[in-house]
RNA sequence: GCGGGCGUGGUGGAAUUGGUAGACACACCAGACUUAGGAUCUGGCGACUCGCGUCAUGGGGGUUCAAGUCCCUCCGCCCGCACCA
């Protein structure tokens, strides 16, 4: 047998999977189901090594799953709309559906090339006409179920581009090609009502108790549901008008001193018609950038707007009304009441603006608070003070008490706003899905009907700025799918977001052409059991899903489940260690050598090379590694191996040689073991009881699948490695055939979850049945592992003093005796009896004295 | 500021969820084989005593027969959100 050669196994197993379609779905049984889902790629062309972890992982999922007795569901596909298609057009005069394509096709020489079990058939790219179409008419659909619809609405407008920015393509105020001035420019957009679910994607986060904690709360913050009333406020100037607000603290009423509105409320900005200097503040607060800075420092600012409000509960009482920079017009009303004693910003406000600064709540009863004496404001629970009816309740109570009063009164009501918005989905650009909405002079606005679906992104187009299909007027230029008339095409594309919303349905069976998706097949395979990707999709796209599901529910699509996602598992960043040259420019790790004194130089001229931080891999740090070239160097096998060995799958692993040489070097060392086993001709047949090889197989088959059920691929690969020790210590003529080829057997499955092309060899080699894909989980013999005699720990006091060893079902009784009795406890006794014992069984004895 | 998480050898990390802390590795050290090795194999590797022992999971306190694990408190680090009324 010659050397473990990955440049020749990788390649011929990988052709193997594909030809025999090793990896592709099973058609319906009745075993269960498990659908593992990586979150999908942009085609940017490469295959970095953060999808290497990704997709290691889900890898290892589907190929355990599989071993397991499930029908497995492994897809991958493209999420292939998006502006960096439309950057290459314009830099390099490449058509984005070439690139795109081009790029999808490398990305999946490069996946194949690394061994990854995914059901190539089912294969979808979101820019295909054939997704795209079922994507407009689920837009269609939602139209109709009246979750769509049209407002104006604020974007970053480049006007040397004349091109929208993301707001990600905005630095410090400039686009990031022009350099131009950024402006705030209204357009008319389309957007999805999500809001409209805000109760259900809340609640419904209860159910996801696979997901990360952490996941779940950044979600309930993004919707941030706050509870409170709606107060009128009657104005002085005008009887009949009134201002209305959003309060969490109707209770502290009675400490009301002000009412500030955002500065771009409509009444502040009538206002300032006739007051310059309003108008002037109001024209600084709209230039002020919304950049975390600013926001921390800034201060509380207003303007009188020249009007007042009554009081709704003092008779003859009128409050100023201010516009006040912490007022936000997209929050609530655009409007608030100022309670100086019971919170921070309107008690910096008043101090500023020397307004009264009223204590209506204590801490309790007998606890008196006074904000300005203290400095800050009382801003937790307590008991009302000062307030007529209310004084005495605590806080809870006094809510409840005031709204009733609102109510009766007819001056408010309660209510619950949230911070989540509606879902702006229209995108100024060329490369994403058309939506299907033609604008007539007759008719408004009116969908194409569904028969004349997909409306197809032209390829005839010119990149110069702006939005290519604006300038198109063949395309542009339809008619009226209702009356005929000439008419206009929506020349917005939706936001890529909506492409991948709905993709894991797609997955369920793509080849249907009818349809989006096929109920039966949604039936069967959703929801998807094991979702993988990073934690930068903690909101958006999770929640977009979350809420296609729920929407599409509405829409006649009910066998689509309430959650899309029943277990998430967020994985961490692969970091490596920076590098500078003598003039302070990052370099390439590629391009460093380590020397034996354990500096660094510059390969090419054997200059000094600084080591910095490690930090997360950035092609802007040059801290960098190519897939392709680890592929070349070590191997597929040997680079999932390292990816998943060390590191726990959340947390972010650092890249290192060290680490990539050692797991390379334990394959040599599997390699070699199989070796040695395959050479062993002659076994024990009379072998008497099971061996320590036998054993430890069991035991490692025991351990791995708990720890794989937790996702601890880290554990699980050292419990291989526990089972291999053993196995490179045993002489294979001493025990049976049977044992042997049980453990040797057991040890390429296990290994091959990670290493499949190395394992699927050796399985070939051994001379082994079948494939090893084909092989299912091994039975485990409890009673092998649970006979065994166990080594308790003896403690005195809760210290360690000796060890014993007995029988795993030794009774308890019979365990004391034999503790006691040992030479190291009789030492601590001293003759005397112990006060206590106590026997866990398996595991310790504590004798307390 | 608010919310959440974490803190274990030189390093990455284990610890059956309250039961022998440091599994499994990496690095390092010593030895063997070798023309050579950055290959391979063997051994060592928390600290102090280098003897039986004692101290060790960020610091301090508590609960318990027993605490890395639970509670309180302080310190440090990381992440998310934020003029949200």
């Amino acid at each position: 047998m010659a050397v473990y050669n990955f440049r020749s196994i990788e390649p011929k197993w990988q052709k193997i999977w594909l030809e025999q379609k090793a990896n592709v779905t099973p058609a319906d049984s009745d075993r269960p189901k498990f659908f593992a889902l990586e979150m999908f790629p942009y085609p940017s062309g490469q295959v970095h090594v953060g999808h290497l972890r990704n997709y290691s992982m889900g890898d290892v999922v589907a190929r355990f799953k599989r071993s397991k007795g499930y029908d497995v569901l492994h897809p991958m596909g493209w999420d292939a709309f998006g502006l960096p298609a439309e950057n290459a057009a314009i830099q390099r005069g490449v058509h984005p559906k070439t690139w795109t394509f081009s790029n999808i096709k490398t990305m999946r020489e490069d996946l194949q090339s690394i061994g990854f079990f995914y059901d190539w058939d089912r294969e979808v790219a979101t820019c295909h006409p054939g997704y795209y179409k079922h994507q407009q008419q689920l837009f269609l659909d939602f139209y109709k179920a009246g979750l769509v619809y049209q407002k104006e609405s604020m974007v970053n407008w480049d006007p040397v581009e004349e091109t929208v920015l993301a707001n990600e393509q905005v630095i410090d105020g400039r686009g990031w090609r022009s350099g131009a001035l950024v402006e705030k420019k209204a357009l008319r957009q389309w957007f999805l009502n999500i809001t409209a679910f805000a109760e259900d994607l809340l609640e419904d986060l209860s159910l996801l108790d696979q997901w990360p904690q952490k996941v779940v709360l950044m979600q309930e913050n993004w919707i941030g549901r706050s509870e409170g009333a709606r107060i009128q406020f009657k104005r002085t100037d005008d009887a009949d008008a009134t201002i209305e607000v959003f309060t969490t603290r109707p209770d502290t009423l009675y400490g009301a001193s002000f009412l500030a509105v955002a500065p771009n409320h409509p009444l502040a900005l009538r206002q300032s018609h006739t007051l310059p200097q309003l108008a002037e503040f109001i024209r600084e607060a709209g230039q002020t950038s919304t950049s975390q800075e600013t926001l921390d420092t800034q201060e509380k600012k207003g303007c009188f707007t020249g009007l007042y409000v009554e009081h709704p509960l003092i008779k003859g009482e009128t409050l100023p009304v201010y516009a006040a920079n912490f007022a936000l017009m997209d929050y609530g009303t655009g409007a608030l009441y100022g309670c100086p004693g019971h919170d921070q910003r309107d008690f910096e406000f008043a101090q500023k603006y020397n307004l009264p600064i009223l204590t209506v709540v204590y801490p309790s009863a007998d606890q008196p608070y006074d904000a300005v004496k203290e400095g800050k404001p009382w801003l937790e629970d307590g008991v009302i003070v000062n307030s007529d009816f209310l004084s005495g309740l605590p806080v809870v109570e006094a809510k409840k008490k005031i709204i009733q009063w609102l109510v009766d009164n007819q001056l408010g009501y309660k209510e619950t706003t949230y911070r989540l918005r509606d879902w702006g989905v229209s995108r100024q650009r060329y490369w994403g899905c058309p939506i299907p909405m033609v604008y007539c002079d007759d008719c408004g606005v009116v969908p194409v009907e569904s028969a004349a679906l997909p409306v197809i992104l032209p390829e005839d187009v010119e990149f110069k700025g702006g939005n290519p299909l604006e300038r198109h007027p063949m395309w542009k230029n339809t008619p009226c799918p209702k009356c005929g008339k000439p008419a206009k095409r929506e020349t917005d594309t939706l936001d890529t977001f909506f492409d991948s919303s709905w993709y894991f349905l797609r997955f369920c069976n793509p080849f249907e052409d009818d349809k989006p998706f096929d109920l039966q097949a949604v039936q069967k395979w959703m929801p998807v059991d094991k979702y993988i990707g990073g934690i930068e999709h903690a909101i958006l796209h999770l929640l977009y899903s979350r809420f296609f599901c729920k929407a599409l529910r509405k829409t006649g699509h009910d066998k689509v489940p309430n959650e899309p996602f029943k277990a998430l598992l967020t994985q961490g960043m692969v970091c490596h260690e920076t590098y500078k040259n003598a003039k302070g420019e990052w370099v390439f790790p590629d391009e460093v050598d380590k020397t034996d004194t354990g500096t660094y130089i510059l390969k090419a001229d054997k200059s000094p090379v600084t080591v910095g931080r490690i930090e997360k891999m950035s092609k802007s740090k040059k801290n960098v590694i190519d897939v392709n070239q680890i592929i070349k160097t070590y191997g597929a096998d040997a680079a999932r191996f390292f990816l998943l060995s060390d590191t726990p799958p959340e947390k972010d692993m650092i890249w290192t040689d060290d680490g990539i040489e050692g797991a390379w070097r334990y394959l040599n060392r599997i390699w070699r073991l199989i070796e040695q086993f395959f050479e062993t001709k002659t076994f024990n047949p009379s072998q008497a009881s099971a061996s320590e090889a036998f054993i430890s197989t069991h035991k490692a088959l025991l351990a791995i699948n708990n720890v794989l059920e937790k996702d601890q691929f880290n554990v699980a690969i050292a419990q291989v490695r526990i089972l291999s020790n053993v196995l490179f210590e045993t002489n294979f003529a001493e025990i049976s055939k049977h044992e042997a080829e049980f453990a040797i057997q057991s040890l390429l499955i296990m290994l091959g979850f990670f290493c499949p092309h190395l394992c699927e060899e050796l399985w070939e080699f051994c001379q082994f049945e079948g494939y090893l894909w084909q092989q299912s989980w091994p039975h485990v013999d409890m009673t092998l592992i649970e006979q065994q005699s166990v080594r308790l720990a003896i403690q005195v006091n809760g210290k360690l003093r000796a060890q014993l060893d007995v029988p795993s079902d030794a009774p308890a009784s019979q365990i004391e005796t034999q503790a006691l009795s040992l030479p190291e406890v009789q030492k601590y006794l001293s003759g005397g009896s112990p006060k206590k014992v106590i026997v866990v069984p398996n595991r310790v004895v504590n004798i307390v004295c």
